[in-house]
Parts: C-alpha cells; sequence; structure tokens
DNA sequence: CAAAAAAATTAAGGTAGTTTAAGATTTCGA
DNA sequence: TCGAAATCTTAAACTACCTTAATTTTTTTG
C-alpha cells in the first residue's frame, strides 16, 4: 500500500508521532476500481471515505433515472464519498465511479469513529476538510446563481486544469448544469 | 448576555466542564443590530463568526453592484459568517444584514483559535457544523441544477418554514435564483 | 396619519439554455 | 482490427425564465 501521499495530505494539517502514523495506517485498506466501475451506487449503505491514490473519479446524481448531476470530481490527493450517507448512515444519495483505472485507499466508518476517538487530533484534521469543503461549495453556489454557463465554464476550468483533461464535455456539462449540446456550442463560439 | 441558548446549541455535540463552559463564555460578546444594519459588509474585514440569539439574519453575494444572491438565512440557533474570509483572513466577499432587529453573540478568530488550544473538544464540535453545512450546500447545489425553480420553492417551504415567514418573496427569489416577478408568477399560478 | 419608499403583481416581448434529431468522430470491446 | 457504442457537433424549434415597465399593495418613516 502507497501511503506517502495519505500521509503528506494529513501532514499539511496537523503534525502525527510514528506511534498515532502506525495506528492511523492499520485502520486503512487499498482498494482498486477498474474504468466504469462504480465504488458506490445509490441507495446502497456508504461505508467508506476514499482517499485518490490515482485516477479520477466521479460523484453524480441521477435524477428520474436519467438526468445526471455532477456532484464532484475527485483526483489525486482529494477525499471522496457521499458525506450524508457516511457520516448519517443514510442509503446513498449519489453515484460514485471511477473515470479511470484508479487506486484509493478507504476508511470505514466504524474506524473513523475510532480514530476520533483514540487521536482527537483527527477531529482537528477532519474539521479542516470540512471547512474547505463547505466553502468551495458555497462559492459554487454563488457561481451556479451569478454567472452565466459560459462564465462558469472559463471558471472551472481555470480552477480545475488537471480535471479537465481527464474528463469528458458531457461530465462538464453536467458539472455545470447545461446540456453537452449547449457546452459545445458554447466552445465552438469561443475558438472564433 | 443570554448564553441559554449557545450553550444548549453546544451540548447538543460536545460536553463542558463548568470550567470550560466559564472559559468558552468569556470568550464571547454579545452584540445587537437594527433592521436594516449590515453585520458585515464587502471587502471587510470579517472578524467574527456569529450565533443568532433573536432575529433573522442574510448572507447575500452582490454582483455588479446590482445582482443579490442570497447565500444563507440564519435565524435563532444558527451560526453565520463569511466563512472563507473568517477563517483564511480573506477580505469579505458577502454582505450579511438584519432583517429585524437581532441579538448575536460574536466570537473572534483570535478567541475561537485560542479555544482549539484551550479545549480541543470544540474542534469535534466546529467538524460537526463544517460537516453539516457542507452537506447542506452540497444538496441545495444539486436541487439548483436537478429541479426546476417552482420545485425548489416547495423544497424551501417544506425544509424552512420558520424561514419563509421571516423574509419577503424578493429575498426568497434571490436564495432560489429566480427574479422576484419570476417567483411571483409561479406562486399565482400555483393558488389556482 | 400622510407621504414616500419598497415590495408585489401583471403582462408583453426577449433570450439563455433545452429538446430533438441526424450526421460525424472517437472510443471501446471482442 | 473491425463493428458497436458512446461522444461530439450542428441546427431548428421550443420553453423556462428574464427584462422592462406600468400599476397596485404593503411597509416604513417622519
Amino acid at each position: 500500500m502507497n501511503t506517502t501521499p495519505i500521509l503528506a495530505n494529513i501532514a499539511k494539517h496537523i503534525a502525527l508521532t510514528s506511534d498515532e502514523e502506525n495506528y492511523f495506517l492499520s485502520l486503512l485498506r487499498e482498494k482498486s476500481f477498474n474504468k466504469k466501475e462504480l465504488i458506490l451506487r445509490e441507495s446502497q449503505r456508504c461505508e467508506y471515505i476514499n482517499f485518490v491514490n490515482s485516477g479520477t473519479l466521479r460523484a453524480y446524481y441521477l435524477s428520474n433515472d436519467v438526468k445526471e448531476t455532477t456532484v464532484m470530481f475527485a483526483i489525486k490527493d482529494w477525499w471522496i464519498t457521499d458525506m450524508n450517507c457516511f457520516m448519517n448512515l443514510q442509503p446513498a444519495m449519489l453515484h460514485i465511479e471511477a473515470l479511470e483505472n484508479s487506486q484509493v485507499i478507504q476508511l470505514s466508518k466504524n474506524n473513523l469513529d475510532k480514530l476520533f476517538l483514540e487521536i482527537p487530533k483527527f477531529e482537528r484534521f477532519f474539521r479542516i476538510i470540512f471547512q474547505k469543503a463547505y466553502i468551495r461549495e458555497q462559492l459554487r453556489g454563488i457561481e451556479n446563481l451569478s454567472l452565466s454557463a459560459e462564465e462558469r465554464y472559463q471558471v472551472f476550468s481555470n480552477k480545475y486544469p488537471q480535471i479537465l483533461k481527464k474528463v469528458n464535455q458531457k461530465q462538464i456539462a453536467s458539472y455545470l448544469g447545461i446540456t453537452p449540446e449547449f457546452l459545445s456550442s458554447i466552445l465552438s463560439k469561443s475558438k472564433k
């Protein structure tokens, strides 16, 4: 198991002793997913929070079994799960799929609860992770309500150039809240 | 200072000894705002996180000095601030105004940092607060991208009936991301 | 309480983005 | 490597929501 990235990610916000580090690592498991495989399916239990070691994941909401809304993408070094389902033990509202072969490190809800008890510093770590996630989602909400589709595309491509390279237009459109046809027409206009 | 509501709010998630309680209370200050008064103005420093003791507040983003986007309402028992500005010491992006005479309890960033050092349990408390805020914002994002304006109004009025009573249609429209004129036409149609 | 300001309503005309559909291009699976 | 499936493009018709503007209703303030 390649634990360097996840330990570096954690060291950004809290410092662990080597005992703590070992205890933390003992709670993790590694899992690989093939392209197009589902990490999580709607209505299932969502047992794990996932740290992306390699590859690309996408979380999306499927309304009326037909319209996809992309909630987030996750690449190397991101954490992803259906947070409501994971934390509140609800059935999943989201699907999470691998957009390419991906390797993730999984931490179960039970082990996270243990971790909070054993090493309270992790409360701080996840406090910071959630704080950033909240700020990010709130800003995206403002952008969605105050910018045009074309402006939203510009913001997205400036903010996440690495993601832009990895995902197709249909998926970007569903993240921006527009149809693939309309995104295509935006892009062909802005080339001129 | 009426500290019963804020202590009850905290007791929902963590248990404090009476020493801890006293230390926490020593870091707070109470402030009252008149209807229409601004608690926070765009581009200012945002020094405080606010707990609402009474009244109603609204946070909004103003684009091109003309279009308002309501980011959140806060009534009794809610926490509100411009979180990015508060936590990352950035100039405020949001305005926060009192929609009626309101009393809030304020905790400064400096005192919050002290609190995290002195009583690490508060990391847990705010971890849970941010976790809920993140889940709430993500769900709102999904609703904004997947539901029609009329459906969004229904969801809002079912989820926040107390807020619905306190705020006017113009403000609800700016929360839903539509014009007041269009909200008016939705409402008059649905009466029939 | 009266006057002024703000909010809500209504309606006509306009536009950003959707829908449908068909063809062209790329990716994928056997 | 070939055929099938998915994605992308283009375009025309359509609609949800916006803009403007005038009128009415409600709220605020001196």
